[in-house]
DNA sequence: ATCCGGTCTA
DNA sequence: TAGACCGGAT
């Protein structure tokens, strides 16, 4: 064992969070808990992975569920692609694999959903494979371990840290290695402050610590600014049921969805859409994704009668609704809006 | 309001 | 390789 890789596993042994997954690291609890993390944060993935396990335990479950219980199971989390590919990743490790998870990275990577870091976080976390799984905490840190200034969406600077991680990597407890680097991300080399250098167990091995400043790096690359799009949001209902339709390909494909119209339409123009219904506001509301910005105004439109297609309201928590319409979604708790 | 983050697609 | 994809923390 190296000696960076004793200072740092050192410090895990003591300072990891107990998680589910590493109590147990079984390999589907490593592949469900790698698909959850994409993206998000532990304390988001948490009470999710604990429903998701409860009520599919093992990858032959999973893999014969159905899309409305996943999606259901994913709801609110967020990038619901992920979840589409993790069942078909089930389906076939089943089919192609007797239900065994792979070892090999490369086989790995060809099954939806499963790119460099999660192969590597996989292969070494469940098998011991001798890999790097490089996500955002680990890349952050690597910058600053070498004091790195390059683009790091680009491939080429990011190779170059790669190999300075392979010398790194310790020949046993490889994933706890890989682990520990992810977890002193979280913990101690943070994004969004200061990082803990004074606690921190590589610091003597660290570029930006001795000789800059750790919040120079990484790099930032300048956002582009989202554009705007306006929406009307029109939940259209009676007393005892609600008009639903889901969103189309791309964004929030397949999600549950109430009618929207492009632009903010007056009470005026609903009405003509609607002439024998009862209008009224349900307020605006914004979301913001990574490359536009949903600003939102609601109406609930009350008719007398449902349509045959609709949706009763004592079936509505079996459809999932994305965080972008929890407000309108809200107004059909309790009874009918004034 | 801004920042953060893996994989896939074009 | 830039842009699409989501929700939460600060
Ligand atoms: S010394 Fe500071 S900047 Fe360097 S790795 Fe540790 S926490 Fe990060």
């Amino acid at each position: 064992m190296n000696h960076f890789s004793e200072k740092l596993l050192t410090w895990y042994d003591i300072h990891q969070r107990q998680l589910p997954w590493r109590a147990d690291p079984h390999p589907y609890y490593i592949l469900v808990s790698e698909f959850m993390l994409q993206q998000t944060r532990m304390e988001t993935v948490l009470p999710y992975y604990h429903r998701f396990i409860e009520a599919l335990p093992t990858i032959e479950q999973l893999a014969s569920a159905s899309e409305e219980q996943l999606l259901k199971l994913w709801e609110g989390l967020g990038y619901y692609r992920r979840v589409k590919n993790l069942h078909q990743t089930a389906q076939l490790i089943v089919a192609e694999h007797g239900g065994i998870v792979p070892s090999d990275p490369e086989v790995l990577k060809r099954f939806p959903g499963i790119g460099d870091y999660v192969a590597g976080a996989i292969a070494s976390t469940a098998y011991q494979v001798k890999v790097s799984a490089i996500d955002g905490n680990v890349l952050r840190i690597l910058s600053r371990l070498y004091c790195n200034e390059d683009d790091l969406s680009r491939a080429g600077p990011k190779r170059d840290l790669q190999s300075k991680l392979l010398a790194l990597l310790p020949t046993e407890r490889v994933g706890d290695f890989n682990q520990a680097l992810m977890e002193l991300g979280a913990l101690v080399c943070l994004p969004n402050a200061r990082p803990l250098c004074e606690t921190c167990p590589v610091s003597a091995d660290c570029c930006a610590y001795q000789t800059a400043d750790p919040l120079d790096f990484p790099r930032k690359k300048d956002r582009r600014k989202v554009p705007v799009h306006l929406k009307t949001v029109l939940v259209v209902r009676s007393e005892e049921a609600v008009l639903v339709e889901p969103f189309g390909p791309g964004l929030l494909e397949g999600l549950a969805s109430f009618p929207m119209k492009e632009g903010h339409l007056s009470p005026a123009d609903i009405k003509a859409l609607y002439p024998e219904a009862i209008i009224s506001s349900l307020g605006p509301a914004r979301h913001v994704f990574s490359h536009l910005k949903w600003d939102m105004i609601g109406y609930q439109v009350l008719l007398a009668e449902p349509e045959a297609d609709w949706t009763p309201l004592s079936r509505l928590d079996r459809l999932s609704f994305p965080t972008a319409l929890a407000v309108y979604r809200s107004s059909l708790e309790g009874s009918v809006s004034p």
